[in-house]
DNA sequence: GTGATTGGCTTCACCGTTAACGTACACGGA
DNA sequence: TCCGTGTACGTTAACGGTGAAGCCAATCAC
């Protein structure tokens, strides 16, 4: 604090200041400030005068603080962007596809994790606004309370005023999974449902079991499990799955919350002497970068999770602009991607067979 | 721009400058900065007026702009911090370790993408400057030239003045998975050797082949493949470890760049018709977070990234705060975690298969 | 001839911090 | 009495940009 402050510690090399640049060509800071920024102001002023402010600036390398201009401006060309971790797997495509959109639109962006916390959440947006961001995305958790700022929600559920959710057809999602699984000869259907405080777990349930009364598929309390906690590893769904099992309500198939729920699931499966297809076959959500490389790859329900990214960064930035006051709700189509991780019903529905019997038959 | 610049658009309605407070106390700015800040100036001001000063602000609410502090303090308590995407693999548990060192110290965090691209690094090192960042903290990048802030680089090979580099103990870890897999009676063993844009791939290697020498194992060239590219996914490992596997040099074991290509090398083996551990055993590099989850779980060199995170984050405030000039590297100790994708080699080395043979054997 | 407009700038307020100044009063020594 | 020194308690101006308002001269409209 003491040595670094002097010696360039923090920004001062840069010492080109605006007023230097105007006492180079003998005007004021005003002045070369309008011209610089191509304010409507400027244009009354001769264009021998602005080329000699701007050959200066650049003579000098002439940079602007970006705290001094936003003392003036009011404007950050930043957003901040809240995510469960920087970096799970779900959020983390999504944020590549923000990056993505503002950078081409030259904005920039702040991103925090929120862990479910609301008190780590108010922590962060605290720090957000001081820095002065200009909205907010706020990925996997439910906002309840209209923010001072623009804000998307991914997903989103809730119409709360000033805020535009991001929301997949969950009725197409649940159909596209429930009617492979049918096709596949599946009857006997284990379902999970998701965890409190994923903000599609209500949702997504309530089309799964419409679309499931449609088809005629059967949900029997003995087979449906709830997820609980938000651990963000295959560790969420793992202990679940264990429980669905120890049930001995034989089924075929699972239709996890997620993939990483998914991936657990299919650890206990097998570790409980059943394969996954040939005994059970296991159907994800979301389609994360993992996906494909599990063993077996997953058969899930694609989100297009960078191009939700996208539109939200472009929803928010609409917002922030003006052209638009907001959708207060973006639908957006899922895929199907069959893999590995389903196939055809066995006839007899399979239990969990106890350890001796899978070390036997392992041997036969 | 124009409705919202108006109507509270970026942080407007928080109107409570130091003037307000001061006036309502009926003395300057300056002085109520002063006790505000408990400046060693503050001193010789009363008590009394001191507390009517901290009075008049919390009844008022005074929130002090961040910007408007900058212009004196030139002090952001922010860093930058760039990863090759914001949430890759490898960075991920890095970022969570950062985040939990500056939260518990009042830091905050710029997250940046470099995708292995010097122009996208230049332009988000710019952009970061301009935020007034304090420090930076590389990941997965090499920095070839000092910067203008104090640095840290994850990995860091190359001494730079100014840059503090975390690394490895590669000859620790390269004796542990080779000692490993001499114990398990591996003799024939494949290598990959990392792609030129990560920071390890040099000294990691040399390492290994030092300890192979030591150890007594002889690395083929036929059994050597490079990996190229900077994909952060399995995809990685996968045509390389196709690549080694047309050699028809059999092999018993392949000891992967990281996990990422270890992923990608078992899917490829185990499209090859072999199998992971029994015909081929498999040795990543790193533990991330889905090395535990992957099928079969892997054997791999732990690196304790989130410490290495939080290590990075206090050497960075040390040099910062001026408390330390800076140790120019900091070693890390891997460990060693055996998991399900090795075992004891078996008589005799496999060599892929082609697929007729590997359908024939399902069969039979 | 008076008022309005335009051109081409300057001036000032804004924000919070800090180094550099007052200022008023008490005390002390010559 | 005069000068200096000390101290208690502050004030002032600069910092670096922006933008609204101001200002002076010249031109134009009626």
């Amino acid at each position: 604090m003491t040595a670094r402050n002097k010696k360039g510690g923090g920004r001062k090399t840069r010492d080109v200041t605006l007023k230097i640049v105007a006492e180079h060509v003998g005007l004021t800071k005003g002045t070369c400030s309008a011209v610089l920024n191509k304010t409507a102001a400027s244009r009354s002023i001769p264009l021998r005068t602005q080329e000699r402010i701007l050959a200066a600036a650049r003579e000098l390398n002439y940079r602007p603080s970006f705290y001094a201009r936003n003392l003036g401006v009011k404007r950050t060309y930043m957003i901040g962007v809240a995510t469960q971790e920087i970096g799970d797997f779900y959020s983390s495509p999504i944020i590549t596809g923000i990056e993505r959109y503002l950078r081409q639109k030259n904005f920039f962006f702040l991103t925090v994790p929120h862990r479910h916390d609301p008190k780590l959440l108010e922590t962060y947006s605290h720090i957000l606004l001081d820095r002065g961001v200009e909205g907010f995305i706020a990925v996997d958790i439910a906002i309840d309370r209209p923010l001072p700022l623009p804000t998307v929600a991914i997903p989103g559920h809730r119409r709360v005023k000033g805020i535009t959710n991001i929301v997949l057809d969950h009725r197409r999602a649940a159909w596209l999974a429930l009617n492979h699984l049918i096709e596949l000869g599946h009857r006997e259907i284990a379902f999970m449902k998701g965890s409190e405080v994923s903000p599609d777990s209500e949702d997504r349930w309530k089309a799964i079991r419409e679309v499931a009364e449609e088809l005629g598929v059967r949900m029997r309390s003995e087979l449906i499990v709830q997820l609980e906690g938000d651990d963000a590893t295959p560790q969420l769904g793992y202990p679940f799955a264990k429980q669905l099992l120890s049930r001995k309500r034989p089924f075929t198939a699972l239709f996890a919350y997620n993939d990483i729920s998914a991936i657990g699931s299919i650890r206990a499966i097998q570790e409980a002497g059943l394969r996954v297809p040939k005994d059970i076959s296991v159907v994800g959500f979301d389609d994360i970068r993992i996906a494909v490389y599990n063993n077996p790859s997953l058969t899930t329900v694609r989100q297009p999770l960078q191009k939700m990214g996208e539109i939200a960064a472009r929803a928010l930035l609409d917002r922030i602009e003006g052209h638009d006051d907001g959708a207060p709700e973006i639908t957006i189509e899922p895929e199907f991607v069959v893999r590995n991780s389903t196939d055809t019903a066995t006839a007899q529905p399979s239990a969990a067979r106890n350890h001796q019997y899978v070390a036997a038959r392992a041997r036969g």
